[in-house]
DNA sequence: GTGTCCTGAAAAATCGATTGTTCACCAGGT
DNA sequence: ACCTGGTGAACAATCGATTTTTCAGGACAC
């Protein structure tokens, strides 16, 4: 070993006897340097008889490019957004990208951890998890030192923007509620704010205007979390009419509906059906089989990615990108029937 | 702004009228160096003004400490893995560093990826989520690079390791359905080679050993999706005799195991208890509320950051750690009871 | 014999910050 | 006048790789 204990490329041009300069050529198969076979091959064998690393800061520096994305989530610990983090993450490391996780609300609070975070040099680009309102900070901050894509973000900032179509996913629990008969349905809403929310309830909302129930809306406000979704629902139960059916915003909220309905023995889909947006895998595991949209929330990273390194690549994005295929999908399970007064 | 976009701690000097040594040295604050407080002040201002920002990746070539860490993990679509995640993940930031995400499958199959990951000067120090079997050369690779702490192996190796207390949460378990009367109880393992799983098991053997059941171990192996879980149940369901009880390796097994007895009609806890280790957000969602050991998994992905950061701080850290605090602890809920022959 | 061209490779500048060494200047002592 | 000492700051080397520029030496033509 070499007494920094690795070598560098001056150990390797040394060892073979050339310079550094075409050694790194070498090694980078740089074509449009002329080399002798004889040359190459020797400083190549060199290289891998010393195990020669290329150090990735030494070349960031020069080369004014890190290799590096980073991913901005929120809710780190939270199942609702893994899919976008997971698809984002492999593709970019794929396109041979490392990727630097970090969660929203830490950064925005932190004026030292997101210094640390976009510190020059460090990311090439930034995938921002976005559309839970109060980030336009963070939003500034991020998108003025680095390239950004925004994910989930309604548009209207001058950063490019990738999101699914929640509004249709709106329309399509919506629509299956309908279809099946019943007139009374309420919606289970995120918190203020969220953007997300909003467009799936939008969808709610046009489904309903579509077969003359423009006044029916009945929006139930509950949160990103299991026990919101309870609270909500015990909520819903208070009243002296039930609706005939739920949709609720997001299947982690919906996991405390349902489980709230099933210690008030309330029967799903007997008395009353349920519908979520966002088809996760343990929906299926819940109290009852939930029906629920499938969004493709993994090419929503992805393509969040994609943009993104294009971006990078001095190609400007679009800025405004709508994931359509696959197209949101209603996956039909136990909780969703005819209302009682219909049965059969 | 400045030719190249951002200004250099060069620019600021200039602006400033001094050298870039004093500069630097001025807004690091080196308490070695005598400034006058008029310099002083003029340096800060102009950084100020100037929006200067280090260059990190400059700031890393020379100071040898990139300020990252790897968070190498198995499944990042996964839910079993998100607190240890989140808990690794929030501690390195606290502690001013950035993480770096990638997944021991792909780098294990990705030598490029792999060497992108491990480039010399990107990272003071990798977590490498552990336990799963066939990832010896991932291990050597990593650990032969840069300073490395293992989350869930074996011990071993000569790499620091942590781990929560599986064959405590195991024995646990098994002595919950064993003081409810049950003497028939099957473990539902994880996949072969999965030392997390093994260890479990252990804890099941021994708690039945200590009743004068050695013989009654009844294990039937599964795996860590919901799918592997549906099986192995439907493979109990076949059996002329039912067990009284589940021991169920993980939740996210345990929600396939629930999720087909529900569908067989097979009452929970009536006709058969199931516990599981491993009490996810979810068990309380499940076709049952699940009966589950708490296991400290926030605090095994924060402990192993701690001591990653004590190795790089150049503290050798103990081999081969346990979390204990908080202690594996059971948590009741509806899916345990007293088994069949002996209700009441 | 000298100038030109080409090949193959070395030299040196550069990226931006950090840090050990050096240095100019002035006050005070002899 | 001359040396000493302390203050405040500049100088210059360094980290490791990349890239532009330069250069040595042989082949060839005139």
């Amino acid at each position: 070993m070499y007494p920094r204990g690795h070598p560098t490329l001056r150990d390797v041009a040394n060892e073979a006897g050339v310079s550094p300069a075409i050694a790194s050529r070498v090694l980078n198969e740089d074509p449009k340097v002329r080399v002798r076979d004889d040359t190459r091959e020797r400083i190549r064998s060199v290289a891998t008889a010393l195990g020669y690393v290329p150090h990735s800061v030494a070349r960031s520096l020069r080369g004014a490019r890190s290799g590096a994305i980073g991913l901005v989530m929120h809710g780190l610990d939270s199942p609702i957004n893994v899919d976008v983090l997971a698809g984002a993450q492999s593709r970019c490391t794929r396109a041979g990208y490392v990727t630097l996780l970090a969660e929203a609300e830490e950064l925005a609070e932190n004026d030292s951890q997101l210094r640390a975070f976009v510190a020059r040099g460090r990311l090439d680009g930034v995938i921002l998890h976005s559309g839970y309102g109060q980030e336009d900070r963070l939003v500034e901050a991020i998108s003025s030192s680095v390239p950004a894509v925004l994910v989930n973000a309604d548009d209207g900032r001058n950063v490019p923007t990738v999101r699914v179509d929640d509004a249709a996913a709106g329309v399509l629990a919506t629509e299956h509620l309908l279809g099946l008969g019943h007139r009374e349905i309420a919606f289970v809403a995120g918190p203020d704010g969220s953007q997300t929310s909003d467009r799936r309830e939008s969808g709610y909302r046009a489904a309903l205007r579509q077969v003359g129930l423009a006044g029916g809306a009945d929006i139930v406000h509950a949160g990103w979390s299991p026990r919101s979704g309870a609270v909500a629902a015990e909520e819903i139960l208070q009243r002296p009419h039930l609706p005939t059916a739920l949709v609720v915003v997001n299947a982690v909220t919906a996991s405390g509906v349902l489980s709230t309905l099933r210690d008030a023995w309330v029967r799903v889909p007997e008395e009353i059906s349920v519908v979520t947006i966002h088809d996760a895998w343990f929906v299926e595991h819940l109290a009852v089989a939930l029906t629920a949209v499938r969004l493709p929330l993994h090419q929503l990273g992805s393509t969040a990615a994609t943009l993104l390194i294009d971006a990078i690549d001095g190609r400007s994005p679009e800025t405004n990108t709508f994931i359509t295929e696959p197209a949101p999908e209603l996956v039909l399970r136990r909780s969703t029937d005819h209302p009682p007064s219909r049965e059969g």
